[in-house]
DNA sequence: TTCTTATTGTCTCATTTTGTAACAATAATA
DNA sequence: TATTATTGTTACAAAATGAGACAATAAGAA
């Protein structure tokens, strides 16, 4: 789940005591919201990318070097969201089963093995630039459909969810969904974009006028798509003043 | 700042390490919207009401704890909304001089002088109710101006900002403002609440027309103020279907 | 080549929401 | 009894939104 530099590091030194983070990496592809997990080593189990901070690192800062680490990608969008701070939200049995899939027999005062309280981030990142890497305890880091998720850690699974809620609510008082896309793309994949987060259709002359009154999209050519009608433009966001 | 169960507690003993939390307790009178704060034995330093983290319990529930006991008031509408958690957020100094004020002289490793992060959390409760109640570290608990606060310690200046920036965006997506209020107000009551909160005037019968349109206010009967002129109607919060 | 088809961009109109003002009602005071 | 300040209601213009019509057009079919 997390990712201290020496997996056996003995008493977690360096890091802040009973602290964690945990990531909710979206990415957009094929018309399908997804998010980024990894799979421990001989366990079969699901969780979030997390990670711990360090003792001289900013909170902020570990989420960004989180998401680098695990994608390849810096100056993400990241977003601090909530704090999960449940007594029970913490099981020694799944934690003492991933240490020993890595052959790791510890403890019960391993420090792994004590209550943490986890941070939670998402962040929004352009699926065709990001590079999974899984961590040290993990054998991949990949995509999953938000739809479709596979059974997750701990409280995993709420953090989903809580982050999905907040995207809903930060998408249209803040101009994020464009985090999601490649440099350019067509008005109906913004569509499909929004559709997908919010859960709902919309209405796709009323989209198109909203999007364009805003003022940062800048029309820059046709897309000649081999589809069997009208071309459509290619729009890029301008950041504006 | 915080209050452990025995000021001298040594290593901060059935705490969660490394971990506090800060509150941003509103209240609203005479037209304007106060918050409560601390100022410290012998120091004249000012600070949020702030607590931590026992070991069996949750981070909600610590939250619930601090303010009841700043407060005297239980059931408490109480949010979450950020993380501080900057290297930098703790002075050892300041820390100092506030054990110093309370007669405790302590050496440089001593728990509360390390490194702290802390959950934000803001209330709303109705100022004539409350009864403020200051911690074991504290000559007073008193209701401030948030126009006009006396000098905060640490960051505690920018948690009231951000507290209140997420008060002004939670106002108008739910139907929170009426935790500020009286059990029956006027109309005008809660447009000037409105109005201070958001920082900038509403107009009166658009004010008027969404507030009776969302279906929650009852109204009740005419208050029958000093005025000289005719009397308000009287309303009450009810909490829908 | 010409026709068909699917999707796009634009335009129009109805509906809803919001901004703003006008006006009557009325409780205290002069 | 008249005046005054504030409230509740109504009215109307302006803006935003919902929903459809229609022409434009790129690719494939005939």
């Amino acid at each position: 789940m997390h990712e201290p530099p020496h997996p056996e590091n003995p008493n977690g030194k360096g890091f802040l005591p009973g602290l964690a983070m945990d990531a909710v990496i979206f990415g957009f592809h094929q018309n399908q919201l997804k998010i980024l997990l990894l799979e421990y080593h001989n366990t079969g189990l699901f969780a979030l990318p997390g990670g711990f901070i360090k003792d001289d690192e900013n909170l902020n800062e570990a989420a960004d070097r989180m998401v680098t680490e695990r994608t390849g990608l810096k100056e993400v969008y990241l977003e601090q969201f909530y704090v999960f701070g449940n007594r029970d939200r913490h099981h020694k049995d799944t934690l003492r089963t991933i240490l020993k899939g890595n052959g790791l027999t510890v403890t019960d005062d391993h420090w792994l093995l004590r209550r943490f309280v986890s941070v939670g981030y998402y962040a929004l990142i352009d699926f065709t630039k990001a590079v999974p890497i899984p961590d040290a305890f993990s054998d991949s880091c990949d995509w999953y459909d938000l739809g479709s998720l596979p059974p997750l850690i701990l409280d995993h699974r709420h953090i989903v969810a809580k982050a999905l809620e907040t995207l809903q609510t930060h998408l249209d008082r803040k101009l994020i969904g464009f985090n999601l896309l490649p440099e350019t793309f067509t008005m109906g994949e913004l569509q499909n974009l929004y559709e997908t987060i919010l859960g709902h259709k919309l209405h796709r002359t009323g989209f198109q006028r909203k999007m364009l009154s805003l003022g940062v999209l800048e029309r820059i050519a046709k897309k000649w798509t081999g589809g069997a009608h009208k071309a459509p433009y290619l729009y890029r966001f301008s950041a504006g003043s």
